[in-house]
DNA sequence: TTTCGTTTTGACACCGGTTTCCTTTTTCGC
DNA sequence: GCGAAAAAGGAAACCGGTGTCAAAACGAAA
């Protein structure tokens, strides 16, 4: 079973077996019109052989190829990682697979880095994270070389068929009321960069919570960032530098809210105590820092798992939610003001 | 040429260009026996088509495919993902693709979900980082059944031609020698977990300069961890417990040493006034938690490349060192012993 | 111009599957 | 037990490339 020699291929099962190709063939692929004790006997010589199908020559006669790609540039690597895991959570036990492509926003030549890499490896379709799934020309890209996709996003990026998105601009809404229940007024945002469809919903969301409890935002309870550790540094001092001080910081993730940690700390300003803040995405650090940090988490996993099977099985997936809900995650980086 | 028609093939290049398919073959192949008109002439049309040869057809016909994948079960996603980065700088702009795998080292169908990957995939070689590239029983199995495969790994795992490697252990002792030039006796150690050669490299490096050094490593400054957060934090309690207290703690990696720090924390003791902290791996957290913290960094990125260099192109790849220098990253975690 | 030795090029089989279409076998009603 | 319909199985072509080997074209020498 386990011979080293060249593996196995169709004609050698059809030969042992005394069947034609074609009858293995359909063995593979579950034929219903075989008779049982046919598919019993190519069975067992299947089994004997060890016999695997190969999947590049299924691909060339099959016309589609069994590979799916993920893109992004997200800069949590968490994020990333546990994408992939959920993705193959969907794809274990198929003969899928799953090949990652991180790709560089800033380069003036990514469009056609991606056209290059659709063409050559004709994958079955790509799963694209943001913040790069927010970028329109990519999803042109995609739908002019027929090829597969699916974004996560933070809104109405697309087409439902094309999207799955979590409902970030209500949880934010959500932390908000955590924060003013708790009795905080002035409350800070550590915006993420303009232009990013994820940054514009969790400060709309932060805007209207605040609108709806009747508090103001004045400018200066508005720092923007980039999604970086140093960035969030650096508005967090912006926003501790105010008078009156705010007692709380919202970042739009958690990168920055370890630099508005660092921020605070510097300061001397103690952490709950003297300023609450929350993050957003549930990264490691949240855990890690200290305080242990509370924090916004998306299902990333489910996502990506949801994301994986309406590419490669759109019906079976339609049961499937494409909006999935982030929750509150409590530690100990909030409490009451003063 | 962007028609978004089915794909141009060999044949329709041949037709157009008015060669045979084994002509347009030849140019696509740089082969070196062709009239430079014949190859200007096809290369015309090619361009004027758009065509891309198609990978699964080429993998088929050459009985090879260019898919290389990467195993890993790191708990750190930025090791990862660094890793992935490092692979495409080595395979940017060539045919090969990537395709991960995540494994689960604790699953006992773990080496069978493998075989089964591989047989399925047929990929053209792996890349195994650690931990999983301990396993012996894993390249075993990439050697049976004729996979190429390179191992990541801190000391000497397998021939030359299937490893890359940093010098871990001599790094360790450079870390040792650093803090007793800063005046510490009492230093404390957060192992790996046992049974891990990379855990089993940074104990003896510790062990052999403390040695060299004149100075005693009694039980007490011995603490066992599996390289996870909470594990570190539980050790480093143990550690802090003994009388007299340590002055330093060496952990293993980052996120045991991020542990210890909230250990520290917790016991009102500080970092670095009271407790210098050094960890390995260089990863975010090190950055971002407070007091920044010292670190040995590897250059997981130019291993990366080299290692996906010795798979695809191990010629080209001689030149190329297979051992990697680590180095030491220092912050703000340690001080002279107070 | 012919001849001969080199390049260049092409015809054809092949890689390992699937599809089309047709033949053989089985099943079953009468 | 017969014939027809249905089911099962096979032959050959095809997917889009590459290898082999012989034929064609070329260029220099005779």
């Amino acid at each position: 079973m386990a011979k080293s020699g060249p593996a196995p291929t169709i004609n050698d099962v059809a030969r042992v077996a005394g069947v034609s190709k074609k009858t293995v063939s359909r063995v593979i692929n579950r034929s219903p019109l075989l008779r049982e004790a046919t598919r019993a006997k190519v069975e067992k010589v299947i089994a004997e052989l060890g016999y695997t199908p190969n999947p590049q020559a299924r691909a060339l006669a099959l016309r589609r190829n069994f590979l799916i790609g993920l893109l992004h540039d997200n800069p949590n690597a968490q994020t990333v990682l546990n994408f992939q895991e959920g993705v193959l959570d969907a794809i274990r036990d198929t003969e899928f697979a799953l090949v990652v492509r991180p790709v560089d926003r800033h380069s003036p030549a990514m469009l056609d880095d991606i056209r290059n890499f659709l063409e050559q490896q004709r994958l079955y379709g790509v799963l694209i994270l943001p913040p790069i799934s927010e970028n329109d020309d990519l999803a042109a890209l995609c739908r002019e070389m027929g090829c597969g996709y699916v974004r996560m996003g933070s809104a109405a990026l697309d087409e439902a068929e094309h999207l799955v998105q979590s409902n970030d601009r209500e949880m934010v809404e959500g932390v908000v009321d955590y924060l003013v229940k708790l009795g905080h007024r002035r409350i800070g945002l550590i915006e993420g960069p303009s232009g990013f469809r994820s940054a514009f919903e969790r400060r709309e969301g932060f805007l209207a919570a605040m609108h709806r409890h009747g508090l103001e935002v004045p400018p200066a309870a508005l720092a923007q960032g980039n999604y970086r550790f140093d960035s969030g540094h650096r508005a967090a001092n912006d926003l501790l530098s105010a008078e009156p001080r705010v007692t709380a910081i919202f970042a739009s993730n958690d990168e920055m809210a370890a630099g508005a940690y660092h921020a605070a700390r510097e300061r001397g300003v103690e952490v709950p105590r003297q300023l609450s803040i929350v993050g957003f995405d549930d990264s490691p650090i949240a855990a890690h820092i200290w305080p242990p940090m509370s924090t916004v988490g998306w299902p990333i996993r489910e996502m990506a798992k949801a994301a994986a099977l309406k590419l490669v099985a759109p019906d079976s997936s339609e049961a499937l939610p494409s909006s999935f809900p982030a929750r509150l995650v409590t530690r100990n980086s909030v409490a009451e003001p003063g």
